[in-house]
DNA sequence: ATGAAAGCGCTAACAT
DNA sequence: ATGTTAGCGCTTTCAT
């Protein structure tokens, strides 16, 4: 049914050769046989068949992205910035999720030796540094927004130490002097590089730090947050300032501080991370560290395709800055 | 450097037949001659090139999911139910943007004429009917959520009127006698539906339907809708329920009550739809329809692989129960 | 149970 | 500028 560029070559009266020339632009062609190809080509109503067309250049035009999750508003948008390049550069955008899972991350990064991938993201927090370095040694690879600085591959980030310090100086310059912070998992690198942040931008200003006020919620997962918030607010003395690494945490934390019957900012000001669309919907909304996520994911891509057509080139990492969205949940007031 | 399906042959001292039947765990194959070739594709580091089976086979082993936005939690989650599938099928899941563009689309679904995807899931409102039933009308599509029943594909989604009706009794059932509804936009079939469904209860409780009261914001945007809800709560005499057809719309809503100085559900109930995470974090949580998203993309994806594979069969459409989640925003005081 | 060989649709090197 | 042809890596039919 379907028509092949065997039929096109002899409907037009030329060869497959000039065909498949007019199919991919190629110069060499005579402005009548262009005609005639697109012609036949619009009679037949023929499309070319990609499979063939991948086997014989070797390549897939697609590139992966590996996420935990999907269903997380900051990993979309990042893969949303991916796909606004790859669009462009006629590249397709497979997306898997993989659950922090590294059997499954394992057999996603086969696709790269199956060919049916051309280059991968990784939106990950890469644990098996060794592992995926071996796998993936001769692939293209470009770490995103979740980069471990010992794998070999290059990445684009931000700069979580001074986002972290300009998030923190907002509270100390709000007057803030008991300031907690609610962090996530210090195997991954952004928790331990934001945890640093926040120490040194603390003994900076003077302001001691609590071992006790700094606490970790394993799991991005809101009801459990919430539980650690309270801890933190239940003591005889507790924080007039929590700094969260997520906004779903720091949405966790004016729940909590709600259900104490505290206010917000007054007894307690809350700094979140990544502006999704959570922190504007809030009762106050958060003041948040935004990170440029469509950037980070077309800044990745960019990198990525640079890898696969060049892959001689050294690559360097990048990180974009982030800068802070202040919002009630620290000025109050103007609500 | 990497191996094919040819040295696999020569070192293991068989065909590339022979070679093709063990990947393809096909029957005939000696015990020895099978573990033969296990081992020289162990010892070569062979991994099939899935280029030349897909062309062989004319299957990309791909399907594509068509969403107006990936960055919207409600599709990103009906994604996920298609992922699970079809991973398990042993398909890939490309992902696409559309933004609700019908030229993006049309682009999109060319990908099934140039065999780079097997099959197609829309989750998208249709609008432009024949449009895509004339390109796409020979290939497997399905509908998904958000379906048209005028497109000849098949669909699955929820029914609408029955959980719009569940949603609005809970409203009656509260005392509530005053009740607006928060709609999108009337192109979509769901908000069709729904409106239909909201009003006939309405009736058939004998609670008056009021034009005024039935509000839309075109765009799920959160600022858009706070300024729609306020319009709805500003006059002389105000709602003391909304039925909103979206959690955002609900949130939005949440806050132009507040700023009202209206207590929920005291002065005024809310109801959402979706179920996204949104609703549990808002204060107060928020009552709303939960749509069995993963079950939905499951579903859908599972139509579509029996499409792929039986294109003869008929498939007969699906509707999947809803289910209505009560929380403070209508039941109150158990915070 | 195994192998030989054709061929999927396309591109690109080479020849003219 | 155009055509001829080999061949990308695989599956599958047909012999044996």
């Amino acid at each position: 049914m379907a028509a092949t560029i065997t039929e096109v070559a002899k409907h037009s009266g030329l060869s497959v050769a000039t065909v498949s020339r007019v199919l991919n632009h190629s110069a060499n062609v005579s402005e009548e046989s262009r005609l005639r190809v697109l012609r036949s080509i619009e009679e037949l109503d023929y499309s070319p068949n990609m499979l063939g067309s991948n086997l014989r250049k070797m390549r897939s035009g697609q590139i992966l992205v590996l996420v935990p999750t999907i269903n997380n508003p900051f990993y979309s948008t990042v893969i949303e910035g991916v796909q606004n390049v790859a669009q462009i550069r006629g590249y397709r955008v497979l997306v898997a999720n993989t659950y922090s899972d590294s059997e499954q991350l394992r057999q996603y990064v086969q696709l790269l030796r199956q060919r049916l991938v051309d280059g991968l993201i990784i939106l990950h927090p890469v644990m098996e540094t060794l592992e995926l370095g071996n796998i993936g040694r001769h692939y293209p690879i470009v770490q995103c927004s979740e980069f471990d600085t010992r794998v070999k591959h290059p990445y684009v980030g931000i700069d979580d130490r001074s986002a972290t310090k300009m998030a923190a100086m907002h509270l100390v310059s709000m007057g803030r002097k008991k300031i907690a912070m609610l962090n996530s998992d210090l195997r991954f690198g952004y928790a331990r590089r934001r945890q640093e942040g926040f120490e040194r931008t603390l003994e900076e200003a003077g302001i001691p730090v609590r071992r006790d006020w700094i606490k970790y919620a394993i799991e991005i997962h809101f009801d459990r947050a919430v539980a650690v918030a309270t801890e933190l607010l239940s003591g005889e003395e507790y924080p007039d300032a929590i700094f969260c690494v997520s906004d779903v945490y720091a949405a966790a934390c004016i729940k909590a501080a709600r259900q104490r019957g505290l206010r917000i900012p007054e007894d307690v000001a809350i700094v979140g991370f990544d502006n999704i669309d959570i922190s504007m919907m809030t009762d106050p909304p958060i003041t948040t560290v935004n990170q440029p996520m469509l950037q980070l994911g077309s800044e990745a891509c960019k990198m990525l395709l640079t890898r696969i057509d060049q892959p001689e080139i050294e690559l360097s990492n990048m990180l974009l800055p982030a800068d802070l969205i202040v919002r009630q949940s620290t000025l109050g007031h103007n609500y």
